[in-house]
DNA sequence: TAGATTGTTAATCGATTAACAATC
DNA sequence: TAGATTGTTAATCGATTAACAATC
């Protein structure tokens, strides 16, 4: 609970318009492949699923980006929302879990040109040890806080176990991590690190409620 | 848009009480794994980062569970809770993407314990059809049309990339899939399919967005 | 019984949608 | 200019929190 520091700006920006963001700028950035140069407000929302009003409304939280009478100009709008979220911010990261799951993760596309770098990943089977994931050599879980001592790092990825968690998590908190993104099956609360909790399981589990009331 | 069915029951329950469901149900049997008998609806919600009043207030959309003065009995709880979100309704899925993803998930732990049951993978890559993953053969993505048609089938997986989601997605839409739980970094918004889109790089810059707030 | 905690109603808070003047 | 579409304010809708009588 409570707030970690104070936002300067006026308001802060509501959790719900920050993880729209990304989606505008994927959808943006894939116009401009396309090359498509203008798009208005109601065209991007019948794309996506929303509303027009919402798009506009959550754009004006950051401020004027659009022409009234013609819309948005598809290149200044993808880079005007990649600024805000910070996309050219390089971010280090260590991945803690070198299973499918740390392998998916590291191979996801487009990460590194994000700039999402991962430094290390850890894990703490002797097997796996020594051996290289995607161009990045697979450490011992052991030397984690000494790694996290001796380098800046963001962010922690946790692609582990449930019944791991809890010591790494400790380790990462000592260490004063700034995040986590946590994949294993736990949910995670902490005092001083902010946790994106990737709830893989418990989508399907509401994907599959709702499908279960489909079908009466 | 639109709704695809009116529910029977006197009011639809609300998403964001669904979603968090599986969150309660998980920590319920971590308890259970405990032998931790009972649980007031206080001591839940500090464990989860939610309030207690939230936990009554959901549950409350379901009927009465626990005891006044007392609390909830963990077991009888969690059953509740598997019932109403199905967990032991068997449903097919296929995956579609034998990549690190593709393997990720179908590795996930207890997925089938759960009536998960992904019946068969496919692929587009020659060289991974015919080859095991999981006990289970990959097939070849030509063959995906012909299979839907023959079996029935309630999930599609979509681990695949964001280029080849359009025509994947067709054929299920055209095979009258029920749902599909999207890993593809797409956001996709169907007619009559319900979509559960797993947003994972979007969470990672939500997660950045938010570090780059704290750090001024 | 006295203390605790539920289930539920009411109050608050926040997010989404609608509407429209401003203006390109 | 006329038409289109923004940016923004106001209205609505929905979700969360608070409060408390019911009751174990």
């Amino acid at each position: 609970m409570g707030y970690k520091k104070i936002k300067k700006t006026e308001k802060a920006i509501p959790i719900s318009v920050i993880k729209r963001l990304p989606i505008y700028h994927r959808y943006l950035n894939k116009l401009i492949d396309r090359d498509v140069e203008h798009i208005s407000s109601k065209q991007l929302a019948e794309k996506l699923g929303v509303t027009a009003s919402q798009i506009r409304q959550d754009l004006s939280h950051f401020g004027t980006f659009g022409q009234r009478g013609y819309g948005y100009r598809v290149n200044d709008l993808a880079k005007a929302i990649g600024e805000i979220l910070g996309v050219n911010n390089k971010l280090h990261m260590v991945l803690v879990g070198a299973g499918n799951l740390g392998g998916a993760i590291i191979n996801y596309p487009n990460f590194s040109k994000r700039g999402f770098i991962i430094t290390a990943i850890f894990d703490n089977d002797p097997a796996k040890v020594g051996t290289k994931i995607a161009g990045c050599i697979v450490l011992s879980i052991d030397s984690l806080r000494e790694y996290l001592e001796s380098h800046a790092i963001d962010i922690g990825i946790l692609a582990i176990p449930a019944e791991d968690t809890y010591e790494i998590v400790k380790i990462f908190e000592e260490c004063n991590i700034k995040g986590l993104w946590n994949f294993a099956p736990v949910s995670l609360n902490l005092e001083n690190v902010l946790v994106e909790n990737v709830h893989i399981s418990e989508s399907l589990m509401t994907l599959a409620y709702q499908i279960k009331e489909m079908d009466e």
